[in-house]
DNA sequence: ATGTTCTTGTGATTCACTTCACAAGCGGGA
DNA sequence: TCCCGCTTGTGAAGTGAATCACAAGAACAT
């Protein structure tokens, strides 16, 4: 079954899927590809389109049971099975994220976190004690830790991240604002704020220029 | 000279301005689209056609100038100027923006802070003293605001975008975990963690489906 | 001058994603 | 049983972005 599931589609279907969890909170039975297209900002074609490419999962004239689909898709996705994550650097972003209550009920488990800082060693956050990079490699094995997310300053994130994948990191959630090069199937996703507000302003002094008028 | 320039294209050339920023302050003079291209992970011919797209930079035979093309580029993204910011909900995500250094050299100035927790207000953080809401109009005003930073609970993140919207925000970027709906004209760029990292979920269960081998 | 080398700018092409449009299928009512 | 309203699943068509490939041009050496 070879997949090749673009990064866009990706994303559509955790939103689809987040929008299930809501509905199945709810006690939602059903729903169309309309209902989830709008509430997830889409269209009811593309969601059809999206599902279709792991099977079919709806009734036609019903619409999809709310259940059934999120099982499927937690399965697609891989969260049918809770993840364990480290973070490196635990300044003023790793502090944030340490504390963000909200990754426990999505199934991902920060399981340890890491600092250069000898002052921040052995403090505890959101439950996890900070620990030195020596302690690394061994804490990566035990809690097979899967995932690294890189809160270090720019200048230290790519020793990080390569650390971090010799000692078995299969992704890297990068908050620096550095190309990360990673070995060939080290899955890589950026945070960049500052990129993002940069977008910002092309979109708003694109709506501003005077220059053309409407059409 | 109707625009149209896709997000994607947006993106890499905010990569482009910023590696030609680090080459600038090296004091190199010129730069080819190859390097350009390497250093910010595309290719050398995606790099041309993105900057085609606005005029013809460069010099056959020789490259581009780093500093003309820096202008042009800062030009084209909105960035010759400076950007005024506000931050809507001061907890953990937003005391780290508050104190995060890099936004002045990048450009962008946070001119006002708002939370609703009435222990928080008056205190100061990275140089921003914290207003209550009913500050947020005038602020806005005074301030000629246009980017709205939204990282206040979810449950809250609607209303205080609407309000920044009508307040005269133009743009918003959003770290709460929902779709919000905003006025047409209104840019919206989203930073959403854990969406990221059901990605990168998704991409490590692919690799390691052992069901298709290789080709 | 002429040739050589290098790199840009850009039509043409390929590729991938989105949208369209409709047959297939399900449930309910008469 | 047959019909009707509704929604899915999916080939086909459409759209837009990435890649290719090469002529045009710039510098420099001879
Ligand atoms: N603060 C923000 O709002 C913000 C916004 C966007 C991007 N970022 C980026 O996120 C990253 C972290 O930012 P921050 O504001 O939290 O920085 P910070 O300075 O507050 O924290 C960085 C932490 O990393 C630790 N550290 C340094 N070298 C290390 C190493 N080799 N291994 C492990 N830990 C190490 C430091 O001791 C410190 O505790 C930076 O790359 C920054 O550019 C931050
Ligand atoms: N902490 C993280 O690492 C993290 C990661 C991803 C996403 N987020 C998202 O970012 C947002 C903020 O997260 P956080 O961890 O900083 O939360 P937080 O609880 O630490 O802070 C939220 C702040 O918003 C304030 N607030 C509440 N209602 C408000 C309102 N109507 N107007 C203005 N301020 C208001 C609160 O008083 C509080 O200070 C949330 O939506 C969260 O889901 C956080």
């Amino acid at each position: 079954m070879a997949r090749k599931t673009s990064d866009s589609t990706v994303r559509r279907l955790s939103r689809y899927l987040r929008r299930l969890r809501k509905l199945d909170a709810q006690d939602r039975k059903v729903v169309s590809s309309r209902e989830l297209a709008e509430t997830t900002g889409t269209t009811a074609a593309q969601v059809r389109k999206d599902l279709s490419h792991f099977g079919s999962f709806g009734k036609r004239g019903q619409g999809y049971s709310v259940g059934d689909l999120r099982v499927h898709l937690e399965e697609i996705l891989g969260l049918d099975h809770r993840w364990t994550v480290a973070v490196l650097g635990i300044g003023k972003i790793g502090s944030a994220l340490l504390g963000y209550g909200y990754f426990t009920e999505r199934g991902f488990d920060i399981a340890a976190a890491f600092d250069s800082d000898p002052s921040k060693i052995g403090s505890e956050l959101g439950g996890v004690r900070i620990q030195p990079l020596n302690a690394l490699e061994e804490a990566f094995r035990e809690h097979r830790i899967s995932i690294a997310i890189i809160a270090t300053p720019v200048e230290a994130a790519q020793d990080a991240a390569s650390r971090a994948v010799s000692a078995g990191a299969r992704a890297i959630l990068n908050f620096a604002p550095i190309k990360l090069s990673l070995p060939e199937g080290v899955a890589l996703r950026e945070m960049d704020v500052t990129l993002e507000l940069e977008g910002l302003c092309y979109l708003v002094t694109e709506a501003s220029t005077p220059a053309d008028g409407p059409e």
